[in-house]
DNA sequence: TGACAAAGCGCACGATCGTTCGTATCGTTA
DNA sequence: TAACGATACGAACGATCGTGCGCTTTGTCA
């Protein structure tokens, strides 16, 4: 890794750091400057603009998320077991790679309103997300661990939905039984998706 | 009404549309002050500080989410028909408001990293708005609607889930079958609580 | 090791930020 | 209508915003 690759990583780790606990609307080239020890301008030459600077965040926050929960997940055997591998890696990556909140959703949120750049880079990641997750749901149903007229979709949907809700009661709430409850909610999604008896 | 609680519910309008698309970070004197027509010095002295205005912001929404979900509510019957109110409340109340995304879940992303005011108002928001919604169950396992050993908490949580997956998908990815897959997700959740035939 | 490119700094710019203050105009009530 | 408090404005402040440019330092490879 080139000296400019290095900087760059260790600038986008201080930018998830800053935007996962106050948002990306948060990141500005100063303070950013300041936390990594470079001037305002040796950074900005790194991205050329704000706004990109904001699109390599959320990209590097995808890759991270790759790296913690995708890769992982596919050392277990495919079927349920991944689908519970992806949703238990799911609940922690955030602490894992020393984040407060997860800046994915933090990102999703800001801009799902604000056309651009960065609006399209989180769509391009949940799209993935998605697409990833509606796989493995599939590859459980091939196995006969799910029903075979399961509505994918719907499973995907309803698991961002306990993901979510979790987010919520662990950062907002700061309940202790967050996890629990998401684990609850999940298995009962797992029942309801199982093949008949 | 009095001119100044005229100006400043004209104000909090603007405030609400502007953070319900670009949130609560972009909540600038300046933008708020050109978009209501007012001067900078003008609008700040009904707040003192930006921090009271965004204070000020989440109550209004608080304000507007009871008068369009929660009032609206107490005329179904209590039970099940109250539930599904608001319910159905809570999936189009911004729209109805005029609104882009729901402003109270972009404060509760934005803030729920940093202690303060803000996150005060909004953290007070979530937990009226989980007492008003156990109640309701509670009613409604009262009438024999729901199970009486439902977990009425984990109920509320799942239900939080399925509202999020709704914004996520329905902002983020504008699909427009985000409601049915609400809905289903709403009614099985129903049918899983439902009392023992 | 010398040369050339990559990386970073210092300084400056115009704009905007939140906030303060003195002054003017308005609304309200006696 | 006179008077007085409420409301709004204009100008200014120090700070910070994103960005551009020219120069120096550093890393890299022939």
């Amino acid at each position: 890794m080139s000296k400019g690759e290095e900087t760059r990583a260790a600038i986008l780790d201080a930018a998830l750091a800053q935007a996962s606990t106050a948002g990306f609307e948060s990141l500005t080239i100063g303070t950013l400057a300041e936390r990594t020890g470079l001037s305002k301008s040796g950074l900005f030459a790194h991205f050329g603009s704000r706004e990109e600077l904001q699109v390599a965040a959320v990209e590097a926050a995808a890759a991270r998320f790759t790296e913690t929960v995708f890769l992982p997940a596919l050392k277990a055997r495919r079927g349920l077991p991944r689908i519970r591998a992806l949703f238990e890696g799911w609940l922690d990556w955030t602490e894992r790679n020393g984040l407060a909140g997860c800046p994915m959703q933090a990102a999703a949120v800001e801009f799902d309103d604000r056309p651009g750049q960065v609006r399209d880079a989180v769509l391009a990641h949940y799209k993935r997300l998605e697409q990833e997750l509606g796989r493995a749901v599939e590859l459980a149903i091939g196995q006969g661990h799910l029903r075979a007229d399961l509505d994918v979709e719907q499973f995907v949907f309803d698991m961002l939905g306990v993901i979510f809700a979790y987010y919520h009661s662990a950062r907002l709430f700061r309940r202790e039984e967050a996890v629990a409850r998401a684990r609850k909610a999940f298995e009962r999604l797992i029942a309801a998706a199982a093949p008949a008896a």
